[in-house]
DNA sequence: CGCCAGGCCTGCACGC
DNA sequence: TGCGTGCAGGCCTGGC
């Protein structure tokens, strides 16, 4: 699914193609995604430019002066440039086209995804107004991390999934960067200490700037590509892999349920307990 | 054929 | 009382 690193990765392949474009129209071919789709966004679109693309969380922003078109992947969400409106494959929901005669189409089969607008300053949006800091972003540092957990007795995992503590940390990269830190992903977020805190943030940023330069190398077809770009290959150390060997110490990875999702973890590498270590 | 993953919002229950 | 916190429900379809 889109997490963090792919959504940056459409965002850059999309970006030099969109920017300084002119948008002939839209077409909503299924406005029932995660809220209807503004039956009024085609008129709204229409002779707008494209100032600048721009990411929040899992949001991608789309500035078209005066405005904003907000758009998310969800779970199954992809978007694709294509040069023509050819024949739209199947779960295509929407279309914006621009007046070069490229195509932009959102396809997303679970239609967890989202197309939104607008008008004004897209931060005050709702949606994006309470979010926490970008985990890329100087504002989350070690410091800022050890504030928010405190007194909150709701487990690590569960925390940095929360997007108001820090915005757009999926399942995938929550579990890989609390390996790389070796942490537990049960243990109560108020039992961090601050050096923890310090190599938790260390990792998530390390583990998301990863991807993205994963994702980078793949841009090179984005444009009318067979293939979905930012669903690169990647190389988990824990995620997926209950019941196999630990990539670093052999152990067996473990599973569990957290708030109604899959964590893993290694039982060695890992640990409850308040020491300062972490791996990688 | 039935189950289930999975992001993330909304709504509800609870305690200080 | 109000707010922060935590929990559960709901949206969907492809793939097993």
């Amino acid at each position: 699914m889109p997490e963090l690193p792919e959504v940056e990765t459409v965002l850059r392949g999309l970006e030099p193609h969109l920017v300084g474009q002119k948008i002939a129209g839209a077409v909503i071919r299924n406005p029932h995604l995660r809220w209807p789709i503004p039956a009024r966004l085609p008129a709204i679109l229409r002779n707008r430019t494209i100032h600048e693309l721009r990411r929040r969380a899992k949001y991608l922003l789309i500035e078209c002066g005066g405005g904003t078109l907000i758009l998310h992947l969800g779970m199954s969400g992809s978007l694709r440039l294509f040069p023509s409106a050819e024949h739209a494959e199947k779960h295509v929901h929407f279309e914006l086209l621009l007046a070069n005669g490229m195509t932009v189409r959102l396809r997303d089969p679970r239609r967890f995804g989202a197309v939104l607008w607008h008008e004004g300053e897209s931060s005050r949006h709702p949606l994006l107004a309470r979010l926490g800091p970008e985990p890329l972003q100087e504002s989350f540092d070690a410091d800022y991390l050890y504030r928010a957990t405190r007194k909150r007795g709701a487990a690590i995992k569960q925390v940095i999934m929360d997007n108001h503590v820090v915005a757009g940390v999926g399942n995938i990269y929550v579990n890989e960067a609390l390996f790389r830190a070796g942490i537990r992903p049960q243990l109560a977020a108020g039992k961090l200490g601050a050096a923890r805190c310090a190599r938790l943030v260390q990792t998530i940023r390390e583990t998301l700037t990863e991807a993205i330069a994963q994702g980078g190398s793949s841009l090179r077809d984005f444009v009318d590509s067979g293939g979905n770009p930012g669903h690169f290959q990647q190389h988990h150390w824990v995620y997926g892999r209950a019941g196999q060997p630990c990539r670093a110490c052999g152990a067996t990875i473990r599973q569990l349920r957290q708030g109604q999702r899959s964590s893993f973890y290694c039982p060695a590498c890992q640990s409850s307990r308040c020491s300062s270590s972490g791996r990688l």
